[in-house]
DNA sequence: GCCCGCGAGACACATTTGTGACGATATGAG
DNA sequence: CTCATATCGTCACAAATGTGTCTCGCGGGC
C-alpha cells in the first residue's frame, strides 16, 4: 500500500533539480540555463513552475525569530494554546490554505521526530503542507489518515493529500479504507469493527503528532462546493448547530459535539482516541473558519493553532 | 552573546518576512504587494532581495532522493568517503562557493543536532554556508572557529563567518582571538599556551561536527588575491609542495604536512584535535581546490565532501 | 540661514519571465 | 498506411522585474 515509486509521469527530477540549482542559488537566467543545458526556454521555464509545484524546490520564510508577532501573542495568552502562528491574510483571491499550509508544513518538518507517527485530516491546507514538508527519507516516520476516504476524486481527495504527506516524509502510510460517510449506522459499525479499519483506528491514540484540518459549514464551504456533503446535510447540520468538523466530529459553536442522524454514520476515530495524541495542531485559515476553529479550542482539539490574520483577528474579537 | 536584536542597520525582518510570504508563497506581483502595503514597488524589490541575501527567504532545492548523482556514487567509491555531494558547477562567472556553500549549508542544518558543537573553517563557502543554514534557535548548539582572525576585514572575514553561523544557529561563538598567522613562532606558543586561546583550542577534539574548507595555493587562491598571504610566501609554499591548507595545515600533494617556516607561526587546532572530531565534512568546489581536496581525503579529514561537478569530475580523473 | 549630502520616491528603460498561438514531429490505434 | 492525438519547439507578445537616473525633501554642519 506504501509502495508508490513514480507516482504518475517521467518528471525528470533530476533535470529539474538542477535547472533549479542554476536558477534559484546561482542566479541564472532561464535563458542562460537553456543554452547551457540544451534546451528551450520555455522547457526551463516550465520545469522550474514544475518543480517548485511538486515542492522540489522549497522556499522557507524564517520567521522573526525574536519578536514574534502580536497576534500570535495574544491568540496564545486569550486561548490558552501552546504557540500559535499566523502568516499573512493573503491579498488577492489566493487561497488562504496555500499559505496556512505552508506554515503547516514547515511545523511538521521541524516537529515530527525521526520514528513518530503523522496523523493528518484532508483538505487543500493540508495538501498545501503536503507539499510544503521538506523531504526527508528513512527516517521510520508513519502516516495515519484521519478520516475515510471520498470516493470522487475531487481535487482534495483524503487519500491524495495522505500519499502526498507521506511520499514528502519517505512514510508507510495507513489509509481508513472506508467511505467518510457511511451509507448505514449499520454498516459503520460493521466497517469500524473489521479488519483493516480497526487496527488503522487502533493506531490513532497512539500517534505522536496530529495535524487537524478544518471543514466549515459556511456558504463558502469547500465540502459543499466540491460536494462532499450534499446541501440538505449541510442545512440540517446547520440547524442542528454545528459550524463545522474536525476529522468528521461536528461541532457545536461552543465545541460541544451536536445531534445529527449524519453523525452515526461517520467513519473517524473516536474523540477521544484524537484526545489521546499529545500534540494536536489544527491549521485553518479564512474568515469562513474561524467558528469551527474556536469550537476546536473550546474542545481541546487545538494546541497549536496554524491560521492567517483576518481569521487571528476574527478570532480575538470576540 | 546570542542575544542581537538588531545587528547594523535598521532592516524591518517582519516587515520583509510579510513581503516575502506574498511573494513568494502567494504569488502576487511586486506592485501588488507594494499596493496593498503602502509602498514603492522598487522598496518591495529590494526587500526581497535583502531578504534572500541574509538568509530569511531560503530556497531549497531537494536532492532526487532515491537517485544519488553518478558522480557522488563514484567519489564515495573511490575515496572511501561516507558521503559525497555534488552540486552543478556554475555556469557563467558565478563563484561557485555559492553554490557548494548552499548545499554545506544544508547539511549542516541536517546533521547538527541540538545541543551539538560545530567546528567551522573560513572563507567564501563558509560564508554562503552561513546564509543558507535554517534559522533555528535555542537549540544550545555551540560553534567553534577553527582558525585564528584576519586584522584586515576583506569580505571573508573568519570572525565575521563565525558570527553568521553563530547567529543562525543561534548559537554560542567561540573564537580564537589571536591572529591566522602569528609573529614569530615564539608568540605562537605563547599564544597558543595563554589563556583564553587555549581553552577554545581545547574543545575541538570534543566537537560533533567540523565544517572544513579548503585554501588552495593555486595561481587563483582567493587567500592570494585577497593579501591573506603574501605572494613571497605563497611562492614559497608551493616550492615546499604545498598544495593548500585545511584550517591551517599546509599539506603536499599526498596529504602529508610540508615542511615550511610559516608552519610555526600557525595559530591553528592541532592536526589530532582536528582528527578527534567525529565527523568532518569539507565543502569546497572549483578546479582550484582538486589538489587541496585530494590532499585533504589522503589526510583524512574528510568523511563527507560537499563540492561541485568539476571539482568532482577532475578528482575522479586521477 | 545656507549649503551639502543622503536617502527615498518617481520615472524610465532594458531585461527577464510567463503564456498563448501555431506548426512540426512523434506516437499509437485501427 | 493513415489518421487522430498529444507533445514539443518556435515565435511572439504582454506582464513583471531589476536597475539606473533624476529630483525632492530632510537633516546636519557651518
Amino acid at each position: 500500500m506504501t509502495i508508490d515509486s513514480d507516482h504518475d509521469d517521467a518528471f525528470d527530477a533530476a533535470l529539474a533539480a538542477r535547472i533549479s540549482w542554476h536558477y534559484f542559488k546561482e542566479g541564472q537566467t532561464q535563458e542562460a540555463i537553456a543554452g547551457h543545458l540544451g534546451l528551450t526556454r520555455k522547457r526551463v521555464n516550465r520545469m522550474l513552475a514544475e518543480a517548485r509545484e511538486r515542492g522540489l524546490v522549497q522556499i522557507t520564510i524564517q520567521p522573526p525569530l525574536g519578536a514574534r508577532s502580536e497576534l500570535e501573542a495574544r491568540l496564545v495568552r486569550q486561548f490558552g494554546l501552546r504557540q500559535a502562528i499566523v502568516v499573512p491574510a493573503p491579498i488577492g483571491d489566493t487561497d488562504v490554505r496555500v499559505m496556512v499550509g505552508a506554515a503547516a508544513g514547515a511545523y511538521v518538518s521541524d516537529h515530527l521526530a525521526p520514528g513518530a507517527a503523522l496523523g493528518i485530516g484532508w483538505g487543500g491546507t493540508i495538501n498545501s503542507a503536503a507539499q510544503n514538508i521538506r523531504r526527508r527519507s528513512g527516517q521510520g516516520n508513519r502516516v495515519v489518515l484521519l478520516c475515510g476516504g471520498l470516493a470522487e476524486s475531487t481535487s482534495i481527495n483524503p487519500y491524495d493529500n495522505a500519499s502526498m504527506m507521506a511520499r514528502a516524509l519517505d512514510a508507510r502510510c495507513y489509509y481508513i479504507t472506508a467511505p467518510m460517510f457511511a451509507p448505514t449506522a449499520e454498516l459503520r459499525e460493521a466497517m469500524t469493527a473489521s479488519e483493516p479499519i480497526k487496527s488503522v483506528l487502533a493506531m490513532v491514540p497512539k500517534l505522536e503528532l496530529a495535524l487537524l484540518s478544518a471543514v466549515d459549514l459556511t456558504e463558502q464551504s469547500k465540502a459543499l462546493e466540491y460536494g462532499v456533503i450534499s446541501r440538505n446535510d449541510w442545512r440540517s447540520l446547520r440547524a442542528a448547530g454545528s459550524v463545522g468538523d474536525i476529522c468528521g466530529h461536528y461541532l457545536g459553536i461552543d465545541g460541544n459535539p451536536v445531534e445529527h442522524p449524519l453523525i452515526a454514520r461517520m467513519v473517524h476515530p473516536a474523540m477521544k482516541s484524537l484526545l489521546a495524541i499529545p500534540l494536536r495542531v489544527l491549521a485553518a485559515g479564512g474568515l469562513a473558519k474561524v467558528a469551527i476553529i474556536r469550537a476546536a479550542i473550546k474542545a481541546k482539539l487545538c494546541h497549536v493553532l496554524i491560521t492567517d490574520e483576518s481569521a487571528a483577528a476574527a478570532l480575538l474579537d470576540s
